[in-house]
RNA sequence: GCGCCUCUAGCUCAAUUGGCAGAGCAACGGACUCUUAAUCCGCAGGUUCUGGGUUCAAGUCCCAGGGGGCGCACCA
């Protein structure tokens, strides 16, 4: 029996399934290399022809066929009666059958570790998404793009690492936060016993990064997982990560060519061009992107002129004709928010940057230099999808107090992603913040825009699920 | 949170207007020395998500609850 074979404490494989491929792919039909290897994963097909049997081994570099003679093979009927999904271990010669398949030929092997659950369907695999996402250890065989596409995650992550430590360096700030902020969002909350305190998990890095430019630490970035309280979807899961990066003496012009700079360079790293198919549309994400202002992007879509000189009344009126619910603590920099994000952000194929926010709702950015009552921050949209959020950063403390201040008058108002003041952030911009450009990019959706994925719990390894009932 | 859809064997799926709950793969027993989702023979496998109801009869219709998907809301 199988099962009663002891299992090793450790293997040593010499190869991978592709390493096999590679070096000896090209072999003649019917021939042996004479070149032995030892390699090891999980049997996922098996062909028993009573004194020869094959086997499909699949690993992390993909599958290879085992070749198995009874003659050759030792104790070849336990290995006959191998499970589909059993860990395996095989030294042999690389040879081809007379048919021409690559294959090991099976000289040793050993049992790596039993499947004691039956695997999916050996053709069809998994399609209920809810097992694919809760069974990920399952799904990563059976779903080979799936496993593709964390491959390519974790392709993109070293990119992004490799781009930016030329011209950064990165640290690591806090996830517990004595006071949320950093962005608009509901925090989870948690309690610290020692210090009998609550403290919020980070909804963002943003304050913390900007004490190091404050520091003296003139470029930084920080890739990590943030957590938002609010809903899921297709494009929202409650933890996800996040790029920021801060550059001091830039502003957010630096921060734009950074984007498509940055972008750029993953697409044609991953792809060798810059134009991606996404879903049945393609996009080009060549530099330079589009640059436009929101006000512009609501006349193209909406078909209405808006600023934020309007009396309140007509703002009010057009929100109306949109169908935009306005509460009444709306002013009209808000209002012209709420009605880019429901007339025009989704139309926005992109890439475009999306310039010059109403100060209104961009508590942390700079004033823009030349336009009262906006700011100099963007989004950067592709695919209809907010991809990045950047601005020329707020660095006067006194102004930074006064918007905190409007925040938390806001918070009172029962906006409850509203900020609330933060003083010793405001202490460390007392000291100095020089100029400064930052950006924030959701990682998520980076991978999602670069591999053609539509869900962003195919891109998230254990997306966050109701707790299972067992 | 709201709306629509969905849930049948370990996996993938069937089951006519309400009429005996089935198949393929996996598993189990057997045959087979070049297979490729091997093939062939055999065997077994079920709280049809849960609980109520209508009916002679419910996987199917109704109500309530649960899981999941999508959309909306929310989410810069």
């Amino acid at each position: 029996m199988a099962e009663m074979r002891p299992i090793p404490y450790t293997f040593r494989p010499t190869a991978t399934s592709a390493q096999v491929r590679h070096e000896h792919g090209s072999i003649e039909d019917g021939a042996e290399t004479g070149a032995e290897v030892t390699i090891a994963g999980r049997l996922m097909l098996r062909r028993v022809q009573g004194k020869l049997a094959f086997g499909t081994l699949q690993d992390s570099g993909g599958r290879i066929q085992l070749f198995a003679p009874a003659k050759v093979t030792p104790e070849f009927t336990d290995f006959c009666e191998l499970n589909l999904g059993d860990w395996i271990g095989v030294t042999g010669e690389v040879m081809k059958t007379r048919k021409g398949e690559l294959s090991v030929k099976v000289q040793q092997w050993e049992l790596l570790a039993p499947a004691r659950r039956p695997f999916p369907d050996k053709w069809h695999g998994i399609s209920d998404p809810d097992l694919r996402y809760r069974q990920r250890y399952v799904d990563l065989w059976v779903t080979p793009e799936a496993r593709e596409v964390f491959i390519q995650r974790s392709r993109i992550v070293s990119l992004i690492r490799r781009w930016l430590e030329d011209r950064s360096f990165e640290v690591e700030t806090p996830i517990f936060h004595p006071i949320p902020g950093g962005a608009l969002a509901r925090p989870f909350t948690t309690h610290h016993n020692a210090l009998d305190t609550e403290l919020f998990l980070r909804i963002a890095p943003e304050l913390y990064l900007k004490r190091l430019t404050a520091g003296g630490l003139e470029r930084v970035f920080e890739i990590g997982r943030v957590f938002r309280n609010e809903g899921m979807s297709t494009r929202h899961n409650p933890e996800f990560t996040m790029l920021e990066l801060y550059q001091a003496y830039a502003d957010y012009s630096d921060m734009m060519e950074l984007v498509e700079q940055l972008v750029s360079h993953l697409a044609m790293e991953l792809h060798g061009t810059t134009t991606l198919a996404y879903g049945d549309r393609s996009i080009d994400l060549a530099a330079p992107w589009r640059r436009v202002t929101m006000l512009e992007l609501i006349a193209e879509h909406a078909g209405v002129e808006l600023d934020l000189e309007m009396p309140l009344k007509e703002l009010r009126a057009h929100a109306e004709r949109f169908g935009v619910p306005v509460k009444s603590s709306y002013g009209p920099g808000k209002i012209i928010l709420e009605i880019y994000e429901k007339t025009t952000e989704a139309e926005l194929w992109g890439p475009v940057f999306v310039t010059d926010y109403p100060k209104e709702v961009s508590p942390l950015s700079r004033d823009h230099r030349s336009k009262p009552g906006f700011t100099e921050r963007f989004e950067g949209i592709v695919a209809g999808r907010e991809l990045c959020n950047a601005f020329s950063e707020l660095i006067d403390p006194a102004e930074q107090r006064a918007r905190m201040e409007d925040q938390v008058a806001q918070r009172e108002a029962g906006d409850d992603e509203a900020m609330v003041v933060d003083e010793d952030y405001l202490r460390a911009m007392e000291y100095g913040l020089p100029p400064t450009g930052g950006l924030g990019i959701g990682i998520d959706r980076l991978v999602m825009l670069l591999t053609d994925v539509h869900t962003i719990r195919d891109v998230v390894l254990f997306p966050t699920l109701r707790p299972e009932q067992f």
